[in-house]
DNA sequence: GCTGGTTTTGTTACCGCTAACATTAGTCAA
DNA sequence: TTGACTAATGTTAGCGGTAACAAAACCAGC
């Protein structure tokens, strides 16, 4: 329960500044005051602020020095409340230590901050209950524009940012992009990213173009990484596409899922997992698995080379994200480069265009690229 | 799992909420609507959100049917115009994505959220100047309290933040800690974190108790990235210390400056820096070198690896920062664990207490532990 | 000097909410 | 029944800005 203490009607302290005339409201300076110096009204100074060119000169040059004199601070929620505008954008991430999002949230933050516009960020720990929470925090500061990762959401946060769409808040959808098809007549939310679905095939048949027949799919350890998953059932839907295309040249796929925690350690155990499966008793080993990120895909490779085990002739491996420990290692991890900071910096430009110009919902699919490495042959 | 379908996006709907009267203002739902809605005056709904136990409970029950019919969403800048209190802490921090800052800002934000504060984030990307830039700028906001990195700032922000200070909004300086005896007479200014210098010290003293004599230390590549270079000048300090108390066994130690750019390649780099320093015309070899982070130490164990230099045998490396990857590579890597998660929570409860009970300015001095693992030996 | 147009500045009325005080309804002992 | 006290709700007056309109001040050309 908030601790709602009742506040002593004291406020004491004549907390005086030089110029000491008793301030009410909150203690700070105000246009007003600012005004009294320059020898002009509020909304005059007001206007210096936000349109520099429209006050006589004359009058820009007091209110200048009447601006530094006081050391005036302007009052966003004031200024908001009576306009309507906060130039403020908020966002939600799963994570904000995730390696993969604080780019991206670099990028938001950069370009936003160019334009003017603050970032109010939230992380709603890959659960989308929470996410629906903070959907709602957030909105109640009444944010230009907003940010939310991935296109699943609950019913709830969905008629928010459909109601905040309405209301002329523009809102995105970054890191993710539906399937073929799937997109239906109208999306109405904006979408910065790129599908999952595809780089999980684009995985796959890799693979299989190196001759691999019996992979795995190591996922993720995180329950509500959608992302993850569809990547996965990309690369399943890849194989069983081949396994009906070439009639007796069947594909399988080994769906591993690792526990949370260290993802080097889960790449490791999943390692463990896939050689345990291999084996003279098994009549289908496992030669390749991808990962559904680099970390697990460097702990498994790290593992290999523990256990003397060949990549890629033993077995090849590739991740997702080509983050820099890839291509640091030996062999080189082969990888998919997704637009980690690209899809922040897209995202920023998005809103900046809708809230200057009222373009419509957009949808940007950005290039991802395979880097194929040693680690795949 | 919550039920996260592709929702058939119509709702379209006239825009119209049932009691459709046209909306002045800014479109959204007003209390006085909700109070409308349930016959009481907006100053009653005003109360039951804050503290609800004080309405009737009859009053309530007609209060939260009209709060859920009519889809209510609280405009905290008018609350915060009115009430003088924002519930919203802003944080400066050097890099989002960086990792070392990314986890501190996710100890924050969770135990801010946890609280109903919300977060705006900006990053100075290193610089002083855009540091106080963003001060400035968030300011203006009004924060509840400020987050910003490191006891150096400009003269103009230190201003800033003392006036923060003195008009009740409470600051932490994270991630630094001033040396011995530097505090001065009035830190007017909450601290949590730790001191570099003596980690730089230590840092030495391990390397020195191994009985290495000619060191390194790789600093940062980021030119106003202060505490990598406080943990340089600690390490030299030790080193020097060592050379005065005994008399003729002298240690020396070597700065290495690395580009900007990849962290493992620098640390590559470094590593053949380092190399070309030793060699047969060269009287005193290196054999041990410390790094300002664990990606450039990591770089150079790689490449030691390449070069078949033998680790800790031919040249001992150390790191700070304790990241995943360091305990994965072989050997694996000596480093300093600093609290990266703890500096958010501990910063967030020193704020929340300033805010709740008004305590005074804390300097919280966090433990770091020195992993020792095999790259020292 | 006057007219009409352009700059420049001011007046007014809020934005949506809450602190402080005011009022009314309700309870209970005498 | 009544007065005194408590619980519940209402009234008022802003918080610090800005949109929209209104009024000066200025300027050229006739």
């Amino acid at each position: 329960m908030p601790s709602i203490k009742k506040y002593p009607v004291v406020l004491a302290a004549p907390e005086a500044s030089p110029s000491a005339r008793i301030r009410r409201g909150h203690g700070r300076v105000t246009l007003q005051e600012v005004a009294a110096q320059a020898s002009v009204t509020s909304i005059t100074v007001s206007r210096y602020l936000r349109e520099p060119d429209v006050v006589a000169p004359a009058t820009a040059l007091r209110i200048q020095a009447a601006l530094s004199a006081t050391g005036y601070v302007p009052n966003k929620q004031a200024g908001q409340l009576a306009s309507g505008h906060s130039r403020m954008v908020a966002a939600i991430i799963p994570s904000i230590s995730n390696s993969i999002f604080s780019e991206t949230v670099q990028g938001l933050s950069d370009t936003l901050q160019a334009s003017g516009y603050e970032l109010m960020l939230a992380s709603s720990g890959y659960s989308l209950e929470r996410e629906e929470a903070q959907i709602r925090a957030v909105l109640a500061w009444s944010p230009s524009a907003l940010v939310v990762t991935g296109r699943h959401h609950t019913v709830g946060a969905t008629l928010m940012l459909l109601g905040a769409q309405r209301g002329r808040t523009p809102v995105v959808e970054i890191w993710d992009q539906p399937a073929e098809g799937e997109g239906s007549s109208m999306e109405a939310i904006s979408q910065v990213g790129f599908n999952h679905h595809e780089v999980g095939q684009a995985m796959a048949e890799h693979l299989l173009s190196r001759g691999h027949r019996h992979l795995a799919y190591v996922d993720s350890g995180v329950v509500e990484d959608f992302r993850a998953h569809e990547r996965g059932a990309g690369f399943r839907a890849a194989a069983r596409a081949h396994s009906r295309t070439n009639r007796r040249d069947t594909a399988t796929v080994k769906l591993i899922k690792p526990p949370a925690g260290d993802a080097f350690e889960c790449g490791r155990l999943a390692l463990a997992q896939i050689m345990a499966l291999s084996g003279p008793t098994v009549t289908a080993n496992i030669t390749a698995a991808a990962f559904a990120n680099d970390h697990l895909a460097c702990g498994a490779l790290l593992e290999a080379q523990a256990r003397n085990i060949k990549v890629p002739d033993q077995l090849a491996l590739m991740g997702f994200g080509d983050f820099p420990i890839s291509r640091q290692l030996q062999p080189q991890l082969s990888t998919i480069s997704p637009p980690r900071l690209d899809i922040g910096v897209q995202a920023a430009q998005v809103l900046l265009a809708a809230l200057q110009s009222g373009s419509p919902t957009a949808h940007r699919a950005l290039e991802w690229q395979m880097q194929v490495r040693a680690s795949t042959g």
